[in-house]
DNA sequence: CGACTATTTGACCCTTCTCAAATCGGGTGG
DNA sequence: CCACCCGATTTGAGAAGGGTCAAATAGTCG
């Protein structure tokens, strides 16, 4: 299955089945109070909406932050089954201290912090100088907590310092070491 | 297991097994390039160190927050066993959502929130004006990404404002709704 | 009692938030 | 193909919330 940047992969609430992210970055959101609020993300190798196993129904919102592929999460015997729902679990609070590292420090370090984690969600070509696409600010800016301002002001001064590079629409260059 | 408040569970890289939280809230960190950094909070009912299952060895380190009680995360029939990893997962995910919340918004918010969430994890004893432990102010700023000076005086805030009032020494009453 | 750590408080400054408005794209219907 | 609309991005100015540094207090544990 693929999704272009923006689409929404599934919806909380509504009934489906496991997936896992072959290529791309997916952001979670669940229903707060006040609106969906950002409740995550998954990358390469995640699964996603493993709670329909219990549930039958999506807890998250899954929108593509990146162009997406995913695959359906099947699991063979019972033995399979298990490994993958331990490597699912450990992969799944790697990504908890991952995120939780998004927000915190200033607003150039998060910024910095994400776009590696993107290019880490890329596959790794070009380990030196990832290009990168970006995510729109909006989404930059609820997944480190910033606002949209914020984030547009921080993106151009990385840009001045040299430390990103934008290239084609869309698209910036890191002049850093991710991760 | 017993644990009191500031106790160290298990560390990075020792060898051991996978417990569940009974009563109580667990700080987790994990090794960053400049000492632990803070990776998750794990909350009654869930389950801590599963990654054992596959590595042998913790990848982060847990500290008990308040006064903490584990069991031994065994688990029956391979069905069992897959029941429960399931539940561990979608408990997995809602904590990284829970804990997100905590770290946006104004420091009010994010300090009101804590409390509310330690309120829940002590078992809802008195819905309407629970009394919690509070952690030390160094961890409760870790948490919310807070610096402890704008801990203390935030919390002195919520004191004055009769949100919160001060009980035995480290306890306090909520007088708002948790969570 | 004495060494240490945790918490509080003050002063000051910087980063980020807010509110407003301009600009830029992309897409649509004439 | 062009005019227009609407969401996304940029930019500015000003206010405020937190961060930072320093120092005083209050607890804790031997």
């Amino acid at each position: 299955m693929q999704f272009e940047r923006g689409a929404t992969v599934f919806v909380a609430g509504m009934p489906g089945s496991p997936w896992r992210v072959v290529d791309g970055l997916v952001r979670l959101d669940r229903e707060g109070l006040e609106g969906p609020e950002f409740g995550g993300l998954a990358r390469v190798g995640d699964v996603i909406g493993a709670e329909t196993m219990m549930f039958d129904r999506y807890t998250y919102t899954a929108v593509a932050l990146l162009p997406l592929t995913i695959e359906a999460w099947c699991h063979g015997t019972a033995g399979e089954r298990e490994q993958g729902l331990l490597l699912a679990l450990a992969r799944s609070e790697r990504r908890m201290a991952d995120v939780l590292a998004l927000r915190g420090g200033r607003a150039a370090e998060r910024i910095r912090r994400l776009f590696g984690f993107i290019a880490g969600a890329m596959g790794s070509r070009d380990a030196d100088a990832p290009c990168i696409p970006m995510p729109r600010l909006r989404d930059i800016a609820d997944i480190t907590g910033l606002q949209v301002e914020t984030v547009s002001r921080t993106i151009s001064q990385l840009s001045e310092h040299g430390e990103i590079a934008p290239r084609a629409r869309r698209y910036v260059q890191l002049n850093y070491a991710p991760e």
